[in-house]
DNA sequence: GACTGTGAAGTAGTTCACAGCT
DNA sequence: AGCTGTGAACTACTTCACAGTC
């Protein structure tokens, strides 16, 4: 530990990412500094926000140059905790199920596919990308494996909860729900929720509301 | 109209399609009236906040009584603009968007799929979901014949711009962006991101700093 | 001169608590 | 009595503006 006992916002952990990828940007581009001014425009963000959002992760930067990206990179990847792969286990092995399996962007980005499991038997021994469905009751044994593990519910609704359930009683403390419900953990699980059809309808209210809407909560 | 004119801040707009997937659930266990508190609990929200969102759009609860199911039904989806389908045309058919040109939550709930276009001849003319891939220069023409439609963009990041700019050109106004990069449109323009890689690292953040983190934070 | 780091001011969102209707 | 609707209090987040450092 560091030392750096300030609690960071949620609102500046939701931006972290964003500043990261722009790091590995610019790292691949060989440019050596940045000042909060260009990583903003960068963002899609003011140069204010990006300067307090870094100064909860210390005082990195250096007044009268700007930040030295490696240096960034390897902080933020420090406070993000993705300084190692974390494999992801897929629960569901549906349209969307299949599509996250196949979907390279995890991959690239430190999340490697671990297993696609499913509760329906006909798709099980299934291919999807590089992986073959397994049974529901490999669960446990896949997260024990592989730990640690973040679990990807991509089922329909009413099964979601049951499935959250038992990835907790498998051992899996991060959860990304794709499913269109409301799904409860214990205290001290990781839980996020996205819903595509939900980002759909937010659109569609400040299309209808257009003429001054932010669709976008602000950035641009 | 019924002179409600007050704006609605976005963190209520974020929340109404939850509400709405609730009343719809409701609507069909055939559930006559919902109170506040009810109604918070299956959204995983307080009640007051509940009724502070429901109040944006008009006073359509009873005292004493609560909401009737039905009637606040026909107004939400009246507020989000969601009476009629909308049509969606995605473009990249990649694996993302393979992916969610056959995901059914998509047309199950009100935007059905219009088109999948991708700029790659290769891909033009193979068949994804009950749709055949198309040429870029259709899109125009495609968006058009569907108006009003939303876009959906799940190519590589690093065209995502060159694409908003084509949809917007084409008549779009709004867009929803997968591509892990920064996209600008016009202020008339709607736009909403999901990057799913990020999602998976604000997860790992609340994960390597456990002991008291809400990953959930209710926005999106 | 350039650019960071941060208190202070400003704005948005949440929760409280209760008046007011049924 | 039960439950909504809403000002008022509170909390979280953003932006300003400038002192401090290189």
């Amino acid at each position: 530990m560091d030392g750096h006992a300030r609690r960071i916002p949620d609102a500046t952990v939701a931006r972290l990412p964003e500043y990261l990828r722009i790091l590995i940007e610019l790292a691949e581009q060989r440019i050596g500094t940045v000042s909060s001014e260009r990583l903003a425009e960068l963002a899609g963000v003011n140069a204010a926000k990006v300067r307090k959002d870094l100064s909860y992760l210390g005082t990195y930067g250096t007044r009268g140059v700007g930040y030295d990206v490696d240096y960034l990179l390897f902080q933020m990847r420090q406070a993000l905790g993705v300084t190692r792969d974390c494999p992801v286990v897929v629960v569901g092995a549906g349209n969307l199920g299949r599509a996250l399996a196949n979907y390279a962007g995890f991959s690239d980005r430190g999340f490697p596919l671990a297993a696609v499991v499913d509760a329906d038997e006909a798709k099980v021994g299934t291919n999807v990308g590089d992986v073959t469905v397994r049974p529901m009751s490999d669960l446990a044994e896949l997260v024990r494996a592989n730990q640690p593990v973040i679990g990807v519910i991509a089922t329909p609704g009413p099964v979601a909860q049951l499935v959250a359930d038992q990835l907790v009683a498998a051992g899996v403390t991060a959860i990304l729900n794709f499913a269109p419900a409301l799904v409860s953990v214990p205290p001290n699980i990781s839980l996020r929720k996205v819903d595509l059809a939900l980002e759909l309808q937010i659109l569609s209210f400040y299309q209808s509301h257009r003429e001054s809407g932010s669709a976008s909560r602000g950035w641009t």
